[in-house]
DNA sequence: TTGAAAGCGCTAACAA
DNA sequence: TTGTTAGCGCTTTCAA
């Protein structure tokens, strides 16, 4: 890959392979005398050297490669934790590999495997399902990994995500500040931490304020689509149950929601109030503009990669196999949920009085 | 990082190492009898082994690596490239490293040097400038590298991109035959090639109808956003120059005169259309929906990496020292231009009559 | 068709 | 503090 090796670095710095190695690694710096580091350097610098990663992967066991694994890359969700892992690691001399799953858990298998091979010395994972073996797996086996966005049941696995909750919270306040009181939720999937810490959240903010409830109140939707937000908001007129706002479980349900409602010929804000989850790029542009909950999605990125580093600093050299010689490891491990916003804009007002 | 390797196969498999590694590799396994051959891949599969590519990368000096290069990942441009690319490379068994360089030149260089020591096959780049230092070195070097979205003035390095000319092209004929006559032109960055292209089709497509022209028909962006977008529009309106439409570089452009606009009282379409560049996500949500080009996105990413692929494979092992076997290589070589489509929309209808 | 052996470039354990 | 040496796991030339 490049021409000039360590060893004519050392010749031209009239000093062994072995001293050399040593006076550029800045672990071993100080083994070397000054004088000699500095010569190396220089040489090195002149020379222009560039370690060979392979040799130096082969000889360490370590890639300096972190993967990252997003659901879809074109979900606007996802791109900013990206930046923000990247930032970190690229900071740190860790190269990140992003890798897509389209959704699919056999192409979220073969990448992870395919990263493995490579001694991937870590993983950052925002597709987790609420219970995932290849997760159960991967913890199993003690590679770095940190999950961020979504959680797994288990909780085995180092987390970093918004404070559902809270912002759910935030959300249903905010509506019954305006005065709603009969208010339903489109979920999201139950097969993913955010839609049943969501949803969860839901029901309890509701008790708190002693809200009416009813049967069908929460709908799960069977994805994070316009096209599921649609579908259940459809059947929830259908229902013909009473309600004054809706609570989405993402911002592209309250979208699809949204569209349903204007077909029905009910307008949003005047008849029904549209809350959203995520605040994707654009929502304040609509008409009317969505109110939502805003996510700290870059330093959710920046945290998960702090989190990931200290992970592969405390396991040392990749060694897939899993060293038996730690103890039993903690069955629970940091889960930093980071705060959340509400951006109140066009889709939430006072309801009509009946 | 793996426990079994291809000795222990080997052993396993009652043969030599060397055979072993003769009848995993598809392209010298005709050396190996089919028995052995099946033998050994037998024995591979039931171990679980995984080839270690560290060392084969250091035997090889093949990485099977590919590097992406965007200038911001959070920009709902790049990711369906990206997407199209990562389905072409990983099925041909090489990994996708993305990197942002957050449109900093020096962040590019870091990065690319950074790929280039970790011995990466080949570069998809997506960040060129008309004029840009960085890759007149790579095409001298010789290493495998693909432009996609962007070209540079030099024409030395093969490009895909959508078809600038016939997209303004489109736009200019939809306003003509809405009976616009005075069009001004928003350009993006002169030194880019989209911009530079965009600007000088505009300026084609005018002459070809015959259309009035002024002094400050067009007005140059000094960045793809919104807010320059939308203080070009401002100057455009203090310029007392008459017009009917405008023509932006690209979507953020024309939503940053569509703000302008509005401020300024000018309402669109009634008073002024309005057509973007690029289609993003959710501009068809806008009120109004925002008429504007598209530019197969997914398609540019697949045949990059297909370009890509063929190039690695013509080239042969890495050496990044320039292989001076080869004849001086041609000047030109492939400029792929997709085709692209015009979503008529909201923002555009005829000209009020004055 | 298979085995033997060398070596890719680096680091780390040991010796001086 | 520096030199010496061995070896990480694989591929590939050469010999049988």
């Amino acid at each position: 890959m490049q021409r000039v090796k360590l060893a004519d670095v050392a010749r031209a710095a009239g000093v062994h392979p072995g001293t050399a190695s040593r006076a550029l690694n800045p672990a071993t710096r100080d083994q070397v005398s000054r004088a000699t580091s500095k010569r190396v350097a220089r040489a090195a610098e002149r020379l222009g050297y560039v370690p060979n990663t392979f040799a130096r992967g082969l000889r360490t066991a370590r890639s300096y490669l972190v993967g990252m694994v997003v659901p879809d890359v074109t979900n606007p969700l996802f791109p900013p934790m990206v930046r923000g892992a990247e930032q970190v690691l690229s900071r740190a001399g860790y190269t990140l590999v992003l890798t897509d799953t389209d959704n699919d858990a056999g192409t979220e298998r073969r990448q992870v495997e395919q990263l493995r091979a490579r001694g991937t010395d870590g993983f950052i994972i925002a597709t987790a399902r609420w219970e995932d073996r290849l997760l159960d797996e991967v913890a199993e086996a003690r590679v770095p990994t940190v999950l961020v966005n979504r959680n797994t049941s288990g909780g085995r696995l180092p987390y970093v995500g918004g404070d559902e909750r809270a912002g759910i919270k935030l959300a249903v306040d905010h509506l019954v500040g305006l005065g709603h009181r009969r208010i339903a939720y489109l979920a999201g999937p139950q097969d993913t931490s955010t839609g049943r810490e969501r949803a969860a959240a839901f029901r309890q903010a509701v008790a708190g304020h002693t809200l009416p409830t009813w049967r069908t109140q929460v709908r799960p939707c069977a994805a994070y689509t316009e096209a599921a937000g649609a579908a259940a908001a459809v059947r929830l007129l259908a229902s013909a149950a009473e309600f004054t706002a809706v609570l989405a479980g993402n911002d592209l349900i309250a979208l699809g929601a949204l569209d349903a409602f204007s077909r029905a010929g009910i307008h949003c804000p005047d008849r029904v109030s549209v809350v959203g989850f995520n605040d994707l790029p654009m929502v304040d542009r609509l008409t009317p503009p969505l109110s939502t909950v805003r996510l700290p999605l870059h330093e959710m990125g920046t945290l998960a990669a702090r989190i990931l580093l200290d992970e592969i600093d405390a396991a040392g050299p990749t060694d897939g196999g899993g060293s038996a010689m730690q103890p039993a490891q903690p069955q629970r491990v940091a889960q930093s949920l980071l705060g959340v916003e509400l951006a109140v804009r066009g889709t939430t007002a006072a309801p009509a009085r009946s």
